[in-house]
DNA sequence: ATCGTAATGCGACATGAGTCGCATTACGAG
DNA sequence: CTCGTAATGCGACTCATGTCGCATTACGAT
């Protein structure tokens, strides 16, 4: 179900009156499956620039003009992989420490990007999905439910006495990562280790100075 | 020159021998005026995924054959855009506190952003240029000048006392700006004033507490 | 088991991006 | 002023992307 808003409430502006779930089980399931794991793999390989719905369609096995029809393009695919990719925890670091935890944090992000391994997959699904609106939206909420996540050590760390009360865990947790996203995404800088703990440090300390207590509203924006 | 640069340095593979700068005067000079001016108004309007090389073309007067030759295709347009727009100097506060200042230059990138009238056209060239291998590259460029000339204001924190001898000026702005860029074009979240404003105290805290210091064994100062 | 219907498969078609060879123009040197 | 050459203009061509109508398949319910 949250899987099909994100196509629905995106990508195509051709098929208006669309009965909800109709046939949900079954081949449909089956077909999504394939192609969402046919466009992580061509992603990967190819980068976002070679990401063909051909090639999704002959890896997956799935017609093309079934892909468009669903899909709506190479960004409905994008988009679609990435919210699939969202249901995977991330691993919560849980020291005891602010500090230490948020050096996880960002170890974690640092490791996972600069693996050769594991890094070119995230890498490329972050990349295409900033060219779409579609994928813009993905990424918006692929973001918010980590953040959400993640903003538990922050929570903890409240309850613990080392924060102030009214602290916003997501900001910390943003200002925490938000350097190393920066350096891979925008300014298009090399990652390193370094950086990743200063970045921790720098969060930790500002979140200790009390500079992240929220304001009592949530603005929340598409 | 330095024009031709990010242009043969980036883009097309095909022609290898080209003599750096045969003709650089008149007509070229004009073209290429042109087609930076078009590109913009056009990745303005349509946004980065309507922009088109025949739109360009037929803006600018230019043939669409001699922007494919020049600038290799939609890339190297926003590439050399991007470039062209690096030149222009950035308004760097002096209050003589480096909170305020940093707060000025928060403010400064929100106030551009999220301006109806001025926001679009930056968004859009910095949308487009992550595309593509030459608009990163000329992003990369893009970044690492402003991150320059702007690190003066923490170099001059550091003159005046306010921070430990061996900041780097450059990671103290990248600290500030990271959040704002990583909510505009990573995580897609709304911006606000007080994020900005957060964003400066917390690199200011941190810079002030050391955290920002480049390592002694590296006397290599880019 | 059978039927209605939605989803998919299929191939032809339209469209725009990108390329190529050649004609023409304009720069810069003598 | 004249000439050689690079840069641009020009139009046709190829080809991949994306669309459309129809045939076929498989789901879900009776």
């Amino acid at each position: 179900m949250r899987l099909e808003s994100t196509l629905t409430g995106t990508a195509n502006p051709a098929p208006p009156p669309h009965t909800p779930t109709p046939r949900p089980g079954g081949r449909s399931a089956r077909v999504r499956a394939d192609v969402v794991a046919a466009t992580l793999a061509e992603v990967t390989e190819k980068g976002y620039d070679g990401l063909t719905v051909e090639a999704v369609a002959a890896r997956s096995g799935v017609h093309k003009a079934t892909l468009y029809r669903r899909w709506g393009g190479v960004d409905g695919l994008v988009a679609d992989a990435l919210t699939a990719s969202a249901d995977q925890p991330w691993p919560l670091p849980d020291t005891g420490d602010l500090q230490q935890d948020l050096r996880r944090i960002t170890q974690e992000v640092f490791d996972v990007f600069t693996d050769p391994e594991l890094g070119p997959t995230p890498t490329a699904l972050i990349s295409a999905a900033q060219r779409s609106d579609a994928g813009a939206a993905a990424l918006h909420d692929f973001f918010a439910t980590r953040h959400r996540q993640v903003a538990e050590v922050a929570e903890r760390a409240v309850t613990r006495g080392e924060l102030p009360v009214g602290t916003d865990g997501a900001e910390v947790v943003r200002a925490a990562t938000a350097p190393l996203y920066y350096r891979l995404f925008v300014s298009g800088e090399p990652l390193d280790a370094r950086t990743a703990e200063r970045a921790a440090d720098a969060a930790a300390l500002a979140a200790r100075a009390g500079l992240f207590t929220s304001v009592p509203e949530a603005p929340d924006h598409p």
